[in-house]
Order: C-alpha cells, then sequence, then structure tokens
DNA sequence: CGTGTCCCTGACAACGTTGTCAAGGGAGTG
DNA sequence: CACTCCCTTGACAACGTTGTCAGGGACACG
C-alpha cells in the first residue's frame, strides 16, 4: 500500500480510502489510485485491515461439524458456504468425529484466529467451555444438535416428530413388533429419534420390547451385525425403524443378507442418495440439511450484524417419503 | 498480551516468548506468565502474529473445488484437513461450481487472505491468471485436473488408463457396441477418459461408432434422457461406459426404465456409496479420493516448507471392481 | 469583506504481535 | 582479580492497515 501511495503521489490514507471505496475522494486521485494498483497488482491484507479497523470483523465464520466428508453435513456445510460467500465472508471448517474433546480444542482455535462467530453441530454433552473459551460477544448458532451451558440460537431438525411418524407409518401398515436401531444414545439426535419411536409406540397403545431397541450401533458394519442377530433369536420383528443414515444401510444389507428385504418393512430417518434405486426402494423420513445450514448461516449473521435477544429456536421439518420398503405388510 | 504482561510482571516480549515456547525463560517467569494467561483467558491472535512475522505465515491453505458437498470433494476434502490439522493449519474452502470466472474471483479471495498456499481442482482452461492474482512464492498443487499457464505439482487420477481398462473388460465380456457417456468434453476429466475409451476399443481393432460417443452430459437428468434416446434409435449399444458418477447414475435411472438394466452391461468411471446394492451391482472403475487429497496436501506442504524443484506429477491408480453390470454379456 | 460550512487530503497514532538489539548479571577461565 | 561468554530480560520499532483529527481551499451567505 505504501509502494502504490508512492506510485499515485498520494498519502497511504488516500489509497485506504479508494480501497474500501469510501466517499469525497476526487475522481483524479481515485483514477491515480487505482492504476497505480492495478500496475503494482496490489492486494490488501485482509488480516491487517482486521488489526486495525474497530469492529474487528475478520469476516471468517467457523464451522464445526462430525465430518466435512459425511454427505449430510457436506450438504449442509454447502449451503452456509452460499450464504457467507454473498457476503464475502470465508467459512473455517473443523471436523470433531464425535470425539468430545477434539470440540474444545477446535473452539481454541477458532478463537486464535478471531472468527466472528460459531455454527456447531456438538458432540460432548456440555458447551459450558465456550465461555472462557470463546472472546465475549462471539455468537454461536447450535446445528442439528441443540448446545448446553451456553446461550445459542438452534436449529434442529423436528426429530421427535420424524420418528413418531416413521412409527407412526408403520403401524398404520399393520406392523405391531417394531424395532428401533439408533446410534449411542448419548448423541441427542439418536436419543431424540428413540423418544419418537416410543411416543409413536405409545400413542397407538403398544409396549415396547425392549430386545427390540437398539441404541449402540456407531457404524454401518455394527448395525448390520445387530440387525442380523435380531433375526437369529426367536420372535424378530416384522418392522425396522433405523434413527440414521448408515444405519439404514447397514440394515439394508443385512435384511439382503437374510432374504428379507421385501418381506421385513424398513423406514430410515434421513434421506440418502439412491435410496430410490434399491430394492424396495427405502421410505425415509427426509430432513433438510441444506435448510438447516441455510437457516443457521442466517441467524447467525443476524447476531454478527447485532441483533440481540433470547436464543432462538429453529424447526426445519422432516418429510415422509413413501418409495416401497415402508409400505410392506407384517405377513398375516 | 499488555494485561498478561502486567499482571506477571514482566515484558511484552517475555510473554511473547512463553507464548512462542522459546528456550531460555526462566521457569519462574514462565509459570508467572502461565497463570496470568490463565487468569486473563487470554489467546493469542494469530492475525496479528502473521503480520509481524518474517515468514508471514497465516497457517492456513486453501481449497478450490467444484463443490464441497459433492461426495467426490467431500472425501478430498477431508483427506486434505487431517494433513492440515496435524500441522495446525486451517483449510479454507471454495466452490467454484463449473465455473470459469470463479476461479479468478475467488482466487482474488485467497491472496487477501495470504494463504500459504493453494490446491485446485481446476475449472477454466488456462491458470495464467494466478501469475498476476496470487503473492509470489504461493505454492499452488493441482489435483483431480491439470493446471495450465502455472507451475505447480499435480495429482491426478489414471483417468485415461482407467478408461481403457473399463472398455477393455466390457470387449473382454463379448461386447462390439459401447457407448461412451460423458460430461462436456472441455472438462480435462472427461476428456481423458473419453480418450482412454477410443484406445481401448482401438487396441481391440474396434472402430467407435460417433452417434454413440456423447461428450455434453453435464447433470444427471440430462444423462438420463440422452441415455434413453441412445436406446429409441436403431442399433443400440450393448453396454455402456459412463465417465462420471453423475452420469453413471442417470444412465442406470434409464436402463431402469427401459427394463434394460439386466441386459445391457455398464462400467462406471469413480465408485460411489451404494453401488454394490443396486440390482445388478454396479461394476466400476474407483478412483481414490482421500488418497487425492492426502498426495496432493503432503506436495503443498513440501513446497511450502521450502521445496523447490520442477513441477512434479503424482499419479493416484484407479481400481476395476467387478460387481456385475460389467460382466453382463450381449445377447448372441 | 468576514465568517461559516463543506469537501478533500494527509499526518500521525494505534491495532497485537515479534525481530532486533543492547544491557544486566552470573558463571567460567586464565 | 579481570576478562569473556552466555543466559535472561526488556525497550523499541515495525508489520499493513484504518480511526482521528486538523489543515487548506472553494463556496455561500450576511
Amino acid at each position: 500500500m505504501n509502494d502504490v501511495a508512492r506510485i499515485a503521489g498520494v498519502s497511504l490514507k488516500t489509497v485506504s480510502r479508494v480501497v474500501n471505496n469510501e466517499e469525497n475522494v476526487s475522481p483524479v486521485l481515485v483514477a491515480q489510485v487505482r492504476s497505480a494498483i492495478e500496475l503494482l497488482n496490489y492486494s490488501p491484507d485482509i488480516g491487517a485491515s482486521t488489526l486495525r479497523r474497530s469492529d474487528r470483523r475478520t469476516e471468517m465464520i467457523a464451522l464445526l461439524l462430525k465430518d466435512v466428508g459425511n454427505p449430510f453435513f457436506a450438504t449442509l456445510h454447502r449451503a452456509v458456504d452460499d450464504e457467507a460467500r454473498a457476503r464475502g465472508v470465508q467459512v473455517i471448517t473443523g471436523n470433531l468425529d464425535e470425539c468430545s474433546n477434539r470440540e474444545r480444542e477446535l473452539a481454541r482455535g477458532i478463537t486464535m484466529r478471531r472468527a466472528d462467530g460459531l455454527i456447531m453441530a456438538t458432540v460432548s454433552p456440555d458447551q459450558s467451555y465456550l465461555a472462557s473459551e470463546l472472546r465475549v460477544d462471539t455468537p454461536v448458532v447450535f446445528v442439528d444438535r441443540p448446545g448446553h451451558g451456553f446461550p445459542g440460537d438452534t436449529v434442529l431438525a423436528t426429530n421427535v416428530l420424524g420418528a413418531t411418524e416413521a412409527t407412526r407409518h408403520l403401524i398404520a401398515h399393520g406392523h405391531r413388533r417394531i424395532a428401533c436401531l439408533s446410534d449411542h444414545i448419548r448423541i441427542p439426535t439418536a436419543r431424540l429419534r428413540r423418544d419418537g419411536f416410543l411416543a409413536g409406540l405409545q400413542e397407538a397403545g403398544l409396549t415396547p420390547d425392549e430386545r427390540l431397541v437398539v441404541g449402540d450401533l456407531s457404524s454401518e458394519a455394527l448395525a448390520e451385525s445387530r440387525v442380523l442377530e435380531l433375526f437369529h433369536r426367536p420372535d424378530p420383528p416384522t418392522a425396522l425403524f433405523t434413527a440414521q443414515n448408515a444405519i439404514t444401510i447397514g440394515a439394508v444389507r443385512a435384511l439382503r443378507r437374510l432374504g428379507l428385504h421385501r418381506t421385513v418393512a424398513l423406514v430410515g430417518f434421513d434421506d440418502f442418495p439412491l435410496a430410490d434405486l434399491l430394492d424396495p426402494a427405502i421410505t425415509v423420513i427426509a430432513q433438510d440439511p441444506a435448510a438447516m445450514g441455510r437457516t443457521a448461516a442466517l441467524a447467525l449473521f443476524r447476531r454478527i450484524d447485532g441483533h440481540t435477544g433470547p436464543p432462538a429456536e429453529h424447526w426445519i421439518p422432516t418429510t415422509l417419503i413413501r418409495r416401497g420398503s415402508g409400505e410392506l405388510r407384517p405377513p398375516d
């Protein structure tokens, strides 16, 4: 910037004014400065600018989630990025991998980089550490999973309602023995979906068989083997509700191996690509990760732009998509 | 940092030394400074540090790709991030969406943020603009697609070889009329895979029927409708080689609709989740996006750490995975 | 003509940090 | 004891930028 000022024959401050498109600079000088910028290939340094500015904006927000490689979060990430780019803001991401202590570690990195805000799909049960880890007034939005011990807007899918709807759907098709398969129950989404499932049963006056409620399936492979077990025991279920993507796929593999895929009904929580091309096509409760990302980003930017007020809750509705697997009836 | 120094009763510089774990600070002062840091909840400002440091490292690298929401690139992104995090480096991403001018626009943003390096899956045919857009000595690594007009290491899948192998595989199963369906031919990967396809035909002494070589399929839906057309014309192919993920899926949909999915052979370039659960399961030439991301990141960090030398080319091998769709024989 | 107002411009300090240099003090050496 | 050397510490400037303030010129008004 020094060089630009010298070449253009103006002061440093005038260059700064031109770069920031401030008013009240004579057109002649603007032209001179611009051509000097062109000539020298000058590019302003956002870091230095941030340091000096009074608002201290870095024009960066952080997005902490399970895994940017996971399709659900990758879609959410893309939606956040679209909103951010429209404002000239960069998104920096961190992968938590269901690993509690990494949450805190990454929050520290966010702070050192002075991000303007944070969107986070929590892993650990308590976020009160954010009070000391984050700078004051850094807004936080919790997405997909709620936060505890730290104030922030929340963007959640209607997990309970969706799971209840899935269960109701299976019951409406004549099922009485329905298994519920979910990820580890300490994960909020898993717990809520199981709750929704139980509510669905209760609604119909059915009592859950606890041997059919499995809550520690942390991988596709584990889900597959647990479903196989389920059907090697007496009195197996006639329908499955799988509370998450990877579990649904594990269950599909197991049913295939058992030759039961056209017999046992299945409704999965969370849609996935090609679900409609399987045989039978898989009925799901679809989430809308793009809407979740967009909503979270908008909520965050509103806070960054100065909105104050009590934490808001945004609910992103889920949709039942009938494709075949959920409409199979039990053998009479 | 000022406050920390005052509370600890030492100079600014000593705090700096402690924060950076420099040697030759007395243990007593280290302890004092650390407790003051604790007390005040002090967090160093990477931005200010970058500004003053002589090496000017921001500890950020940029990753420009088609779409972070696309599974192939999401996996690649994750692999890059793993390497980066091991070094305390942040990855910032940009979505190009096959849109040429955004490439340059995002490069400008990268420069303003002073990223230490750039990994990029090019969209436009020429990257010579980088010479003026980037700061001098910013290393660039091209991944998935080669760069032109600007020096940089390259990490590419064996596109030609893989496509030839696919074609050879179909020919070995008795096919003579094979269609090649690819994305727009100006995209390097699409062109290379078509070239590999043609090489495979030539190897077997077959002459390509140009009506069976389609090169402008930019979406799944378009691929689907073009395949439908293909089979409504006389003398349709007995096998398909689809040069990309989305096209493969479009083709599967079309074959389903025609009831030909168990008749017409299909080999797709690039693996995708659930390919093994379709009926028939889809034979593919699998790429290894994680290896590509990892290799690109390692190459970039080697440059950032001072390695000089002529641009290197890294080839990531593809693998033929036989699953059924590629082993169908033509009707006699 | 004097005064006030507005527009344009630049000098200067400051943001939070680290590189440079010099000074103080203690230990080791002749 | 004098001298050198190394370890420890701090003062100060500087990184690239912007906020603040003040000065100078043009113009309008009384």
